[in-house]
RNA sequence: GGCGCAUUCGUCUAGUGGACUAGGAUACCUGGUUCUCAUCCAGGAGAUCGCGGGUUCGAAUCCCGCAUGCGCUACCA
């Protein structure tokens, strides 16, 4: 039975922190290529770093994965035939393996304490020498290794790496890549409190789980052959396919980090953007389409994605186009489901927004929706809808209400408005114009003192809108209300 | 230091030997629409394709060297 190679790929992050920019581009693009090729997709928790690995780590990991839309096949919360999706619940797994190398002799045990490495490399920097590993305990004989068991020594197990020879594979991104093994160092395999280090799970993890691609970050290139040689001494056929992702950086060219702004997924999210911008901006982070069309939903993205249009080169996050493109988003969505996701947003500082009626928030949303760019905008765009008093703009009064006409014409429009039944936006805007022609002055004159007496700004959504929106109670109040301040 | 990867407008990118006087997007500027802002529309400026050699009738595209940036070189992943 011949059937194409079904694929499975995973993400597979060490849960150190929140889901970082460059982890959910990496999750993204194992995603798209996973649904792209209707394969699975895996999720692997990577833990064997016991100092820097939390628990509330995972959840931050999934809940940013979630959030960005994104399921998974196998893994926590969810699963599967290979589990457990957890390194540190795979340590038997591990260990018989490291067994079976060290059996075959592609590893050993190494009794060599930290100190003395750490002492060792020092002197080989200094004296500019690779600070490589002597591989002193290579050729360790029985009997030494019994003196020092017998010490109570510590030892961590190291592969034994082939001195003679040439790794090389064609990554699906980067193309041909090549080491020479003797510049590979005897790496630690399995760490002396038993735990196994990455190098090493990763290669026994992909195995196990029939990984068929390893999509990851390109400063993995230079491990991947150290995980070959490791498939290769453990007699394992079935090395994945290799693509290495471009890097993301930050403004400056290096690496993305707080200094940059935001970098977590999640800080996204309180900060007002939508997962569906996200997911888009990142995609175009290193995937272009190779049409002028930028714009694409997560469904549309799995459709076009392939890992061939995949470039080679960093690339610099830029805030500005992400910023641009969220907007492009809210103008896109749905009024209620863009009001809903308003009241979602934490808003602290403004609890007006949860306590108002949600027909009434929906028409402000209306008003404001093509001027929103994030949704923590929204609030501080429009505090005047649902808040008593009006804070009058300085620049706005200075430049509006100084003038001469404005007090009177307020007035008058006070008394006009009045004897409207409501305020529809139509018929506001008809005896505007109308007085305006009456006292012979540009409509902008009219106008422009009326937006700042009902909202204190000089820029906002269409006035008889905004007025039909507030309603007449309110209009009259703070017509009212201004008139008092001259 | 060694090894690896990368190098097209400020930024993201298209480009796979001739259609490139290098296309799009963003940001910026100008004009139009409009009650302001935003949206939308039209236009502008912005890249000697990192540098130097070569291959070729012809190179952003292929080869070599250099420079620069980034990554790895851990009992981190």
């Amino acid at each position: 039975m011949t059937t194409a190679k079904h694929v499975r790929v995973r993400f597979a992050p060490s849960p150190t922190g929140h889901l970082h920019i460059g982890g959910a581009r990496t999750a993204l693009f194992n995603y798209l290529f996973a649904r792209n090729e209707g394969g699975s997709f895996i999720l692997r928790i990577e833990d064997t770093d016991r100092e820097r690995n939390t628990v509330e780590a995972v959840h931050h990991i999934i809940d940013g994965m979630k959030w960005l839309g994104m399921d998974w096949d196998e893994g926590p919360e969810v699963g599967g035939d290979h589990g457990p999706y957890t390194q540190l619940e795979r340590l038997d797994i591990y260990h018989q393996y490291a067994q079976t190398l060290l059996d075959k002799g592609s590893a050993y045990y190494c009794y060599c304490t930290p100190e003395e490495l750490d002492e060792k490399r020092k002197l080989a920097m200094k004296r500019h020498l690779p600070p490589k590993y002597d591989r002193r305990c290579r050729s360790l004989s029985d009997g030494e290794c019994k003196t020092f068991e017998g010490e109570g020594k510590r030892k961590v197990i190291r592969f034994a790496t082939p001195d003679r020879g040439e790794t090389s594979f064609t990554d699906l991104i980067k193309g041909r890549v090549g080491f020479k093994n003797g510049l590979l160092d005897d790496f630690v395999i399995m760490k002396s409190d038993g735990i196994p280090t990455y190098n090493f799970a990763a290669v026994v993890d992909d195995h196990l789980m029939n990984i068929t691609h390893v999509i990851r970050g390109d400063d993995h290139i230079s491990n991947t052959p150290r995980q070959i040689l490791m498939f290769k001494a453990l007699g394992l056929d079935d090395i994945p396919e290799f693509a290495h992702l471009p890097m993301i950086l930050g403004s400056d060219g290096s690496r993305l980090s707080k200094r940059h702004g935001a970098t977590s997924v999640i800080e996204y999210k309180s900060l007002g953007y939508l997962p569906e911008a996200l997911d888009n901006y990142l995609a175009l982070l290193g995937w272009a389409p190779g049409t002028e069309r930028e714009i694409f939903s997560l469904e549309e993205l799995v459709k076009e994605f392939s890992l061939g249009r995949v470039g080679s080169s960093a690339a610099i996050f830029n805030p500005e186009k992400l910023e641009w493109m969220n907007g492009e988003y809210i103008r896109a969505t749905d009024l209620d489901v863009l009001t809903k996701e308003i009241l979602d947003v934490d808003s602290g500082e403004a609890p007006f927004i949860k306590t108002a009626e949600f027909e009434y928030l929906k028409s402000v949303v209306a008003l404001e929706q093509e001027r929103l760019k994030t949704l923590t905008e929204f609030p501080e765009m429009t505090k005047f809808f649902f808040e008593e008093d009006v804070e009058y703009d300085q620049a706005a009064w200075d430049k509006i209400m100084t003038q001469e006409h404005v007090p009177g014409l307020l007035n008058g429009l006070k008394d006009k408005l009045g004897k409207l039944t409501a305020l529809k936006a139509e018929d506001v805007e008809k005896m505007m114009r109308d007085l305006a022609a009456e006292m012979g002055i540009k409509t902008s004159l009219v106008f422009h003192p009326l937006r700042v007496a009902v909202s204190g700004r000089m820029v906002g959504p269409s006035l008889f809108h905004m007025v039909e929106v507030l309603g007449k109670d309110r209009v009259l109040k703070r017509i009212t209300d201004t008139l008092q301040l001259f």
